[in-house]
DNA sequence: AAACATTTGTCCGTATGTATA
DNA sequence: ATATACATACGGACAAATGTT
């Protein structure tokens, strides 16, 4: 009988980083309101831990904009603010771009391999009008470009506005056009032919574009 | 008499943020050495505080990458990997050159003579060889852009990644060039002129080039 | 192998500060 | 203005995990 490889003992898993995992998940998923006040107590028994890792948890939740602390007052959930999509988007373009820049030395023929097959994974979800698949593949693939520019900077900083960005695209239903197939596509050739210059660019455009339909969309 | 405003009254001062703001410090200029192994017992007594705010000054610690925690057996302050400045500096540099960009419709007369205020009193200081002083107006210097660019995202990931400027800068001797004091003025006037692609391009330029300057520094 | 020393993780009581009556 | 209720910040003790003798 195979032993159950025990893979993540490296890090046990602490209470904190379970409370932070649900709380981040229930503020991005709605479960816990923008504008909500938070009480400790409250989230502690209903995570069946202590009031510390959840205080812990809060603090790096603040840290990360999910939460504002208001010292000896009250901790509540930010607001979320469907225009700061506005702001949110061009400084991840900018890294993005950056990535896709970076990541070109390091590419080898099984990397344009993954790209090419989440890409296709990504049409099928966008045709299927799955987009809530959608957005997680999308997610993959431009994942694959971060990890291989290799910059822990830009990787953490990346990390961090992911969930923000799930979380606007999930309050106000912004969804992954077909447009976006082309771009990945334009995105791997560029890639691949080494144009570092071209690949910022339609990189920086797929992520802007999405503020764009987002403010049309408003009008409609 | 004027009542002395009580400015800063609006989030008190907690012992959390006390030490965070020491220990942050104290990582930077080398007090407390890349490598060495934290006790916060020990810090606590010295910061005349409990466990608890020490404990939670490291967690913001290591979510900034100033110190790692290995849950149960340790936590150390990180290495000062001298060649991180190569991964550091890209980053920044494409922000940077954003908020440029987007913080040309908001400019007025005041906040370009405060630019060439700031680059008046940079130019001193660098003439001077007062490098550690340069180091600080230059950071005001773009500090006044990026505030200027009216992005949170962007203030809160320079902010966050400007501690790490400050620790490598200061690790590596990097010091700041005449040249940077030419570049400040072609900021301005590409920022006045409205430029957005050239007042971007600059302003990557002068942040990409401390990275060959600490390049050729290291051949010499 | 087992008990020990050390360090971190967690719990919960108390003090302090804030808002409201 | 004072008192009261309440939420958070902090402190200190205990539990759990690590690695060492």
């Amino acid at each position: 009988m195979p032993i159950p490889t025990e893979y993540q003992k490296q890090t046990r898993k602490t209470a904190k980083e379970n409370a932070f995992t649900q709380l981040q998940q229930w503020i991005i998923d709605g479960t816990l309101q923008p504008g909500e006040k938070l009480n400790d107590v409250e989230l502690a028994e209903a995570l069946g831990v202590s009031r510390t890792p959840i205080r812990e948890s809060l603090q790096l939740l603040e840290v990360q904009g999910f939460v504002k602390m208001y010292p000896g007052k009250a901790t509540q959930v930010t607001e979320v603010d469907k225009e700061s999509i506005n702001d949110l988007l061009p400084p991840l373009a900018v890294l993005q771009a950056l990535s896709a820049e970076l990541a070109i030395p390091t590419l080898n023929e099984s990397t344009i391999e993954e790209l090419e097959e989440t890409n296709h994974r990504f049409a099928k979800a966008v045709q299927a009008e799955d987009y809530f698949s959608a957005l997680k593949i999308d997610e993959e693939f431009h994942q694959i470009i971060v990890d291989h520019a290799a910059n822990r900077y830009i990787h953490s900083i990346v990390a961090s506005l992911q969930p923000h960005v799930r979380r606007l695209f999930f309050h106000n239903s912004i969804i992954m056009t077909e447009k976006s197939i082309d771009e990945h596509k334009d995105i791997i050739r560029f890639l691949t032919e080494g144009n570092k210059e071209k690949v910022a660019a339609v990189m920086r455009e797929n992520w802007l574009r999405a503020i764009d339909e987002f403010n049309s969309m408003k009008t409609e």
